[in-house]
DNA sequence: CTGCAACATGGAAGATTATCTATAACTTGG
DNA sequence: CCAAGTTATAGATAATCTTCCATGTTGCAG
């Protein structure tokens, strides 16, 4: 038997065909007329190489290859059914592969929308590479994920951007820093004092750094530490003053203040990212989706900068 | 997704794509080009929808989607494979169905055909229909079996034949009956005799009458019994005389004597017979194979005759 | 025996498929 | 950045599949 041509259209008549045990009457079934179905009958004999019907009182029941085709092609057909439905729900997002990249700083955040996500989702399957912002655009630039989460969004040429979150930079003092009880501090006070910065692929630094720029500032004495936790605690222990995002502080922290420097906070956005000429996976596109609908239950509202509605209807558009 | 017009031969190319993690490789191995495995890999997208594969770093792997696909392939070409296997044994006759239908006296004797048959083929399901020479021929007519047996065939026009076994037909009589010991007797001699008969659709009895009025002898008083065993019992305890085939008799009969009639045994013969116009299943003509390599094996030799080669040769040839 | 319903066959048109060659576009390792 | 290898696209052709209509054949019921 050459199963090269054989058509899952001929196995669906096929077991038409046993089912009504009649060619006649699956025809009508099937809105075809009785030849065609008699023909694709025949056609189907001659490639599995055995009579599959036979004729009692009557009625067309199939010989013993017939039997056999008839099971195997209700399990094939069935398996596919299967399919549809696996992609079915592909395509609804309720189920799938989704790959995150995000900076650093993000990961303080982005579970708070992720566990209700994987709550609703159970079927996703989300995987998180984090890393600080230069190594995030190292994978964007591979095509490695789906999404992305950057302050500031690579060309946007590649690229479509929808904002989230803000994310806040603020300058942080050990309790009990002289500036700390002050209504208003300069950041030319603050020029003299230790600043502890992340390394230099961070975005935190880059904005940092920009924004003393802009001001004509420069700083005095760093310390380099590569992780925010490091510097939270180096703050709490009077290693020095550093910028850090507010979402890197637990709610409560004792142990440091934040200094109402002039011009912060540093305002940025955090944003999802997703590549121009990558088709996002059904279960990505769920995720925005289910951003879009439930981030305000998800974070602080203080932090709140919802705009993925415009991310959305662009990528429903044009792909 | 439109399953019409999926292909088996779609699917064996996307499995060999998927295992190879390659187009080119899998054009290779399937002695295609690399343009059509493109292409069919296309289609085959298409059809379903959603990108089958992306390429991860040179190795095109499945997406989501595509892993569902590859894995139902598999379950579904595998299931196909157990179909050729099955199409195989039946082929080969190991396994299937074969319904024979027998004259009531064959039933002494068929067993010891089918009992080594059934053990040497176990997936074949044999099933016998047993009945008088009448109650076959109507089975015959209505192509209800596969294989007939009978003493006589019917019209050689729709069937043909081969005689396996001798079927000798005698006089019994119950053991000390005044012609037991004789060294001839004639038949005219025993026709004051009252005789046990089958009922007339027999073909036992048809048999003896026809080879009464070749004699020009006709019967005084009869009895009709409707089974040999009866007319055994009745003759052993002295109700009558009574012809019966000899198969009939057990081995050893201390009860009942065969009388040395002149002109007897009626010699006959049972033959396997098929219609010309039903495809025999494999089964079936794997039955006759066996029986003609097997059949001395089976029955004491005196009662052999085995003429179905000439039956299966003529079977082989044209169907 | 006759007629109807069911099945098979033949012929034909249009769509789809399978496959090729040639060529362009892209990836990747050096 | 280039060269090699891989993948995609285009165009072509023969085979096949799907489906129809019209017309035989056959088997069962009256």
């Amino acid at each position: 038997m050459n199963i090269r041509h054989l058509t899952f259209r001929l196995l669906q008549v096929y077991v038409a065909v046993v089912r009504a045990g009649s060619v006649s009457e699956a025809a009508r079934r099937l809105h075809l007329t009785q030849p065609t179905v008699s023909q694709q009958l025949r056609r189907l004999a001659e490639t599995v190489g055995e009579p599959l019907l036979e004729s009692r009182q009557g009625r067309l029941v199939p010989t013993e290859a017939g039997g056999e085709l008839y099971r195997a092609s209700r399990e094939v057909l069935g398996r596919f059914d299967d399919v549809e439905g696996y992609l079915a729900s592909l395509r609804g997002g309720e189920r799938g592969r989704c790959s995150i990249a995000l900076v650093n700083t993000a990961q303080y955040v982005l579970p708070r929308l992720l566990g209700p996500y994987s709550q609703a989702f159970p079927e996703v399957d989300v995987t998180l590479h984090i890393g600080n912002r230069r190594q995030v655009l190292t994978r964007f630039e591979r095509q490695d994920d789906d999404l992305y989460v950057f302050s500031h969004p690579p060309s946007l040429a590649h690229a479509r951007a929808g904002r989230f979150l803000r994310n806040p930079l603020v300058v942080v003092a050990p309790q009990g820093h002289p500036l700390a009880g002050r209504e208003r501090v300069a950041m030319s006070e603050l020029l003299g004092e230790r600043f502890l910065l992340r390394e230099p692929g961070s975005a935190t630094r880059m904005l940092f750094e920009s924004w003393l720029q802009e001001q004509g500032l420069s700083l005095g004495p760093t310390l380099q530490m590569a992780s925010n936790e490091a510097i939270r605690v180096g703050v709490a222990s009077k290693m020095g003053l550093a910028v850090l995002s507010e979402h890197v502080l637990p709610p409560e922290h004792p142990d440091i203040a934040i200094l109402p420097v002039t011009g912060l906070p540093i305002e940025s956005h955090w944003q999802f990212i997703v590549r121009r000429d990558r088709r996002l996976p059904h279960a990505a596109l769920g995720l925005l989706r289910f951003a879009e609908g439930h981030l305000g239950e998800c974070v602080e509202a203080r932090f709140l900068c919802n705009e993925l509605a415009g991310l959305l209807a662009g990528l429903g558009s044009d792909p």
